[in-house]
DNA sequence: GACGCTAGACCGACCAGTCGGTATGCTTGA
DNA sequence: TCAAGCATACCGACTGGTCGGTCTAGCGTC
């Protein structure tokens, strides 16, 4: 918990003294590494099947080091959906708050964590995967972040039912895990080097969305 | 394999011999045990936290029992996976195959899709939780099935865009694979004992699908 | 007495996490 | 200026325990 500090200190720390290491990946500081790493294998075989060992292997570590970083597998987990909660969080705070009509502050939030999602989808898969697997009091604190998340855009959708611009005859809440739905199950076909580009998907994502709530 | 048949002769076996256990749940044949709480096990803790230990021990057998009916851990997941991929495509060629205008039956087939979802919960979350845990040729045997149900109601989706009554601007697999995003992620949201029907939720959902499909 | 079914002890593999230890470089004070 | 003292960063062998799966023996029913 407190140790967490002492990392931080670190990725600064570490890129001022005189090391200099080969490999691209290698310039990355260890806490760094070990969180990219672990969010490539979880997405890639769950966290349940991934060891610590291959993780600290990826990383080009040892277990040493990663348990200097982090408390448990299960912190691990944790820091990885602590940063894209921060990560969204951010981003839908801008678009919400942004001027102009409701509707499209809407589409613009919609078309932007789709595309955002794309742009890590790991991230994503390992969220709607993973989550069950974190201890209870991990998992609630997760889970009221994401709430809060939803809170905030199932209130741009409210404000447009207020508004008479969208149909009211469904509820907010139910509007948003709709669409959340969809947004999170991106990571089971989108593939990035399909035809589609993550931009395409989020505004055909945000036109079905929006087309779904015209009165 | 092979070895599947002998267990459904169980089935009836069972019930005719003159054994009397305790429990409600004893009636049942072992085989059917066995699936049932292996299927509430893997819902709530996930495949690989869920131990074969655990699975016999609530279906008050022993390890002998499963490995009689089952080739391994990972059979008795693919045989979860066989019930529900059955079920659903059963039901959608029902509602495919109906007469009446494809608006209509397109609304049925995503009402029904919704309440057959949370009727059975426990095997919507497995699936998308658990899935990528099976063995790669379970894997892909599972995934043609469900390309094969995916495709069945894209043709759907497809037919209203050519009779015009759709708009025709979005392509019909992404708006099954927006639709099923939000029917797959039900298991993360929705409970019985909550506000809301399976119907109702059905009825709305299939309401935002025709009504973003409005031209 | 053969066969379907089940019990439960057992095996080898593996895993998360621990711990004693080393290395590196910063801080402090004379 | 430099050396002593100390905090940070990391190593890797080891431990206690769990797991999936196997195997043999026994039970009941034709």
């Amino acid at each position: 918990m407190a140790r967490r500090a002492t990392g931080e200190h670190r990725v600064t720390g570490d890129r001022v003294n005189g090391e200099r290491p080969a490999g691209g990946s290698l310039e990355e500081p260890v806490r760094q590494r070990l969180l990219a790493e672990a969010t490539r294998l979880f997405a890639g075989r769950g966290f349940e099947s991934t060891s610590v060992q291959e993780i600290v292997a990826a990383a080009g570590v040892t277990k040493g080091a990663m348990y200097h970083y982090f408390d448990s597998k299960d912190d691990l987990l944790h820091e990885i959906y602590a940063r894209v909660l921060r990560l969204q969080m951010e981003r839908l705070n801008r678009f919400a708050d942004a001027e102009g009509p409701v509707a499209e502050r809407l589409h613009a939030a919609a078309t932007d964590v789709v595309v955002t999602t794309v742009d890590n989808l790991d991230d994503s898969k390992i969220f709607f995967r993973s989550m069950h697997q974190l201890t209870p009091e991990t998992y609630k604190s997760v889970r009221a972040e994401r709430r809060r998340y939803h809170e905030r855009f199932r209130d741009l959708v409210a404000e447009g039912q207020r508004d008479g611009v969208f149909r009211a005859d469904i509820p907010a809440e139910m509007v948003v895990d709709f669409f959340f739905g969809s947004v999170h199950h991106l990571g089971t076909w989108y593939h990035p080097d399909g035809p589609l580009t993550g931009q395409e998907v989020g505004r055909h994502f945000a036109d079905l969305l929006l087309n779904s709530l015209r009165p």
